[in-house]
DNA sequence: CGTATTTCTTAACCCTGATCAATGGATCAG
DNA sequence: CTGATCCATTGATCAGGGTTAAGAAATACG
């Protein structure tokens, strides 16, 4: 896996053997099997994600109902607010598949920016672009309605689609597991 | 108001006098009255914002109707999605108010890291914070019935619903105007 | 295989927000 | 002061998702 890794870097900057010998040290590729636990509500973690295989599905407690709101695939990264904020984590994240994953605590990453210093004008520019996609997802999903939220996934999602069961799916585009039937059964009418 | 900026980041960093003299040198701050269009959908902007004073607003146009997906107040920032990848802006962006705002291109952001390189750890770490809470604002939304966002915008942004108008509030909690108005009579009445 | 469990679909009825239309208040220009 | 415009409110009716309950289909597992 850890060539993955090298081959994703490798399309966004110059990649050195060293820098990847560094990465092995720190041991931060792991395995992961469905449903584990990432991190639990109330918890407080230091470790953020990011995923070389996979399907990690974030996920609040609304009256004892699982409201999901985030799925993370291949070459997506996750940094729990909690491990921005030190406060305990509002949300659950667990493994939807079997998968693999990059972990590292802050301190790690800091230990490598100071040793390669081109890695954080990398994070730097990641984060300020994967902050522009998130708003730009916040806003489709704000002026849509779910029948267009459902297409919408159809459309730029597919694969997640076939991937995670229809009452994850429905609960993430928020709505019933019912009313996505429903919206299925009148789609397929047209 | 360089001096509010000065005030602002020297509760996050040390800065000194030069560093707020080599702001002054690249005017990054300036003026704009109400209306305001600081971008406008389809165009191409350079510019990313941080609001000193005053509120912008951004909204979408879908079916000829102006749908608010965010506000901008004091010690906010904004850097629009076509900076970050150069396509033509999906949305536009005013002012709601007389505002003061300080605008840089990435090209003088670049400038500025390369000769005080602190400055672009502070970016990524906001960055990654605005990453963060934006993430935990859209879940909020995702799991909030109109009426509970509306709640919560009292709860959490008096401020905001005293300064803008309502029919853009109930835009921006995903309702219309006369919606609004009918969860204000029933919450008045308990 | 066959059974259990999980996941998906359907139906009836309810509730909330959308739509359309009208009205009243506030603000602003002349 | 007087329209004109903008904004907030109200009422009647409509549409879509929620709720509840039942059963069908798919999947897992002994």
């Amino acid at each position: 896996m850890i060539n993955d890794l090298r081959h994703y870097l490798s399309q966004l900057i110059d990649v050195s053997d060293e820098e990847m010998n560094e990465f092995q040290r720190m041991e931060v590729i792991a395995s992961y099997s469905k449903d584990t636990v990432l991190l639990r509500e109330g918890e407080v973690s230091n470790k953020s994600y990011f995923v070389l295989k996979g399907c990690l599905r974030v996920y609040y407690l609304v009256d004892g109902e699982e409201r999901t709101t985030a799925f993370y695939t291949e070459r997506q990264a996750i940094t729990p607010q909690c491990v921005v904020d030190g406060k305990p984590s509002a949300y659950h994240l667990v493994c939807v598949e079997d998968s693999v994953l990059v972990a590292a605590t802050p301190e790690m990453e800091n230990h490598f920016f100071t040793k390669f210093p081109k890695f954080e004008t990398l994070c730097r520019v990641m984060a300020e672009k994967m902050l522009a996609v998130n708003q730009l997802s916040f806003d489709k999903y704000m002026i849509s309605s779910p029948e267009e939220r459902y297409l919408h996934l159809l459309e730029t999602n597919k694969d997640l689609v076939n991937r995670v069961p229809q009452y994850h799916l429905a609960s993430y585009i928020g709505i019933k597991p019912e009313s996505l039937s429903r919206i299925r059964k009148r789609l397929a009418k047209k």
